[in-house]
Formats: structure tokens, C-alpha cells, sequence
DNA sequence: TCCTTTATGTAACGATCGATACATAAATAT
DNA sequence: ATATTTATGTATCGATCGTTACATAAAGGA
């Protein structure tokens, strides 16, 4: 019972994929429905037939997004034996990845719909909780420094966590212009020079 | 000969104030001529008649903006007696102006148009120069302090100011997140965290 | 007073926006 | 073979986009 009526002629794995990298790049309100359905290969009812609307296809997308790309930079949080060295190497991938030649510079979640409208309300909120969680991830990290006792008790994870996720954040808009990836880990060595004032006097 | 023809029946520069705070909430995309014609409380040839196109009330808009807000995030740059202090105190101003609650959250010039359109093309251009130029300002500071003795002679000042830009930038994102002048503060906290570092062994 | 100049108000321009109606094609189910 | 179900292709929907003709109103210059 897989399927039923007559099977679609395109990959939708690969349309999405278009569509995501199309949203990547221009954001939501700058993709239109001609440029998608142009990148993606499909005609218009086929796309609404398959994903549902515009809005619905950037929220797929982004979550294509996140299981496909910039996977390194959290996997990274989590294998590093140390706290110092996780915040370092999460960094260090974001530099990596923000700054590849073969896709759009900077983060779709960071950078996907910033201004709140009339129509992209949902979308933004969407991409909100999003960065709300990779802020919980940083906590997570940094709270488990503190549990293994890398970290001072009166260490502050969430201002922490915080400050990280927002150079990351920073980091998005300085790929977006045009940012070299030796010039993002200059703000990495920034960020990471602030370890020491961070973990020992808090 | 100031005054030839029928004069203007609104206050121009009233009118430039109320495009440039809709720019700024909404993005130059985001917000139409519709929007813009209502807010100004004129109608649309009067708009294309003192200010020529959106485009160009955007240019106006953005120039007007960086005249008239946030001026005291950048004086506090040179009017500080140490480069630490200056940095300080930017990113201070920047934790308060970019949370006040009666105006637009962040910054303009970062979040005005990240997306680089067929039509916004010129609009971010701009916008990355004027952060260009933002850069340098804190390029110019931190070159006066390590001329001054303050810093070592050794000090990237270049990758400091980098650094410094990329937190402003992730600041303006986290505020337009809703977060609070406190919640700034912690990530300026963390960003002073590093200037110890930055200056002592480099 | 007449002419020029500039601004306003109404109305609408062609283009593009996101989204669909409709008929047809290709598969399974009975 | 017929009915049902799903996808495709063409053509277009009403709404909104940024922009502008056009006639009229209000000022100074001759």
C-alpha cells in the first residue's frame, strides 16, 4: 500500500534539497515561488501537491537543514573530552562550515527570516525555537563541565552559553560578507580568549 | 529662491524618521510602498517626489539612521581614556540601545538586508559597507591604544576589532529574539572576558 | 495677470506575488 | 474492464508589488 494513484516523476529528497539551498541563500521572503519551482525542476501544483505551500516547504526545509548540514559543529560539543575543548571545536567547525565556497555562507537559522511580518510570523517563531535550542545545547555542554567539576559550582552556564551562541550568531552575518575562514577564526581566538576570564574568576 | 512652486504640505524629515523605523523593524524587503506611504501618512507620488524611489528612501533612511541613533555607542569609542574602557562602553551601549522597548530591537545596518536580492543588490552593498566602516572605527581605537602603550606592540589589532564587530553583530540577532538589556549584558560580560587574554599573551 | 514651477490626489499601470481549477495521464484495487 | 486514486501540464486566478500618467492646486517670477 506504499502507493496508491500515479507515482511522482521527481526525487522529492533532491527538490527539497533545491528548495532548502534556495532558502539558505535568499532567505524566505526573498525566494519566490517562480525561483523554487525553477530550481527544483517541478511545476507549481506539483510543488503544493508534494510539500503543502511555501511556508510549509520552508519549514520541511529547515528541517532537512539541520539533519543534513552543519551536523560536525554539535556532534562536535559532545565528543570533545572537555568543556573548553567543546566550545573550541564547535566554534572552529562554525568557522569551517559558515565560510565553504559550494553553498551559501552563514547559517539558514540564523539568517532565514530575521523580520518578524505578516506573513513569515510563523516562520520566524519556527527559526526561533531553533536557535533557542542550540542555545540549551551550549547550557547542556557547559552545565556538564560544571558536573564534572571542570568548571567552578558558581559558574554561570547560561550567560556562557549565551555569549557563545551569540558570537556564533555573529558570525553568520560576518560569513555573509563575504568572510574568509581564516577570518572567522579570528573571532574563534576572540571568543575562546574569554575561556580563561569566564571559567577561572567567576 | 529657497521656495519656488507649491510647497510641501508634510514635514520630510518626520516622514524619513517614520520609513527609517519601518525599515528597521521590518527589513528593506519586508516592507512595501503600501506600508511606507501609510506610516509617512502620504501618498505614493508624493513619496517618489521628494525622495525619488524606495531604494533611494532606503539609502536616505539608513544615512539618517546612523545621524540620529546609536550615536552613543560610537562616541563612547573615543571619548574613553583606555582602549579597554572604549570597547567597554561600546558594547555597553550596545547592550542598552539595541533592547529599549520604544523602538525597533538591534541594529539597522546588520539586520536591514542580509539577502543579497536581484532588487536589494545595491541596498546590501551599503549596508556591508557602512559595517565596514563600523570596523574600522574599532580597528582605529584599538591601533591608538597600542600606539599609546597600552597594548603590546605585537596586538592583532585588526583580528580584535573583528572579533568586537562579530559579538555586535550576534547582539543584534539576540535582541531581536527579545532578549533583555541583562541578557545583552552577559554576553558583553563574556566578550570583556576575553580582552585580558587578547592583550596579555599575544 | 499670465507663466512657470513644484506638490497633491485619483487612478491605474505592467509585473510579479502565492496559490488553484481543470482536464489529462498513469498507477492500483475490485 | 471499470473505478478509484494520485500526479502532471496548462493556464490563470485575485492580490499585491513598485511605479507612474494625468489633471488639479498653490506657490513665486515676469
Amino acid at each position: 500500500m506504499p502507493e496508491r494513484g500515479r507515482p511522482r516523476t521527481f526525487d522529492r529528497t533532491a527538490a527539497l534539497r533545491q528548495a532548502m539551498e534556495l532558502f539558505w541563500a535568499k532567505g524566505y521572503e526573498g525566494t519566490s515561488m517562480a525561483e523554487l519551482t525553477a530550481a527544483m525542476g517541478i511545476s507549481s501544483p506539483s510543488l503544493y501537491a508534494a510539500f503543502g505551500s511555501k511556508e510549509a516547504l520552508f519549514l520541511e526545509a529547515t528541517d532537512y537543514y539541520t539533519r543534513t548540514e552543519g551536523t560536525e559543529i554539535w556532534t562536535a560539543l559532545d565528543e570533545a573530552p572537555t568543556a573548553c575543548q567543546a566550545i573550541e571545536n564547535f566554534l572552529r567547525q562554525t568557522a569551517r562550515a559558515y565560510s565553504q565556497n559550494d553553498r551559501p555562507q552563514g547559517c539558514l537559522i540564523a539568517l532565514g527570516a530575521l523580520h518578524k511580518d505578516s506573513s513569515s510570523g510563523a516562520i520566524c517563531d519556527d527559526l526561533r525555537r531553533r536557535r533557542a535550542e542550540n542555545h540549551t545545547l551550549l547550557l547542556r555542554r557547559l552545565e556538564r563541565g560544571v558536573a564534572e567539576g571542570e568548571l567552578p559550582p558558581g559558574f554561570d552556564s547560561d550567560a556562557a552559553a549565551t555569549f557563545y551562541a551569540t558570537v556564533q550568531h555573529g558570525m553568520s552575518i560576518q560569513a555573509r560578507d563575504g568572510a574568509s575562514c581564516d577570518a572567522l577564526m579570528a573571532t574563534v581566538a576572540g571568543a575562546m580568549a574569554a575561556w580563561q576570564g569566564l571559567a577561572g574568576t567567576a
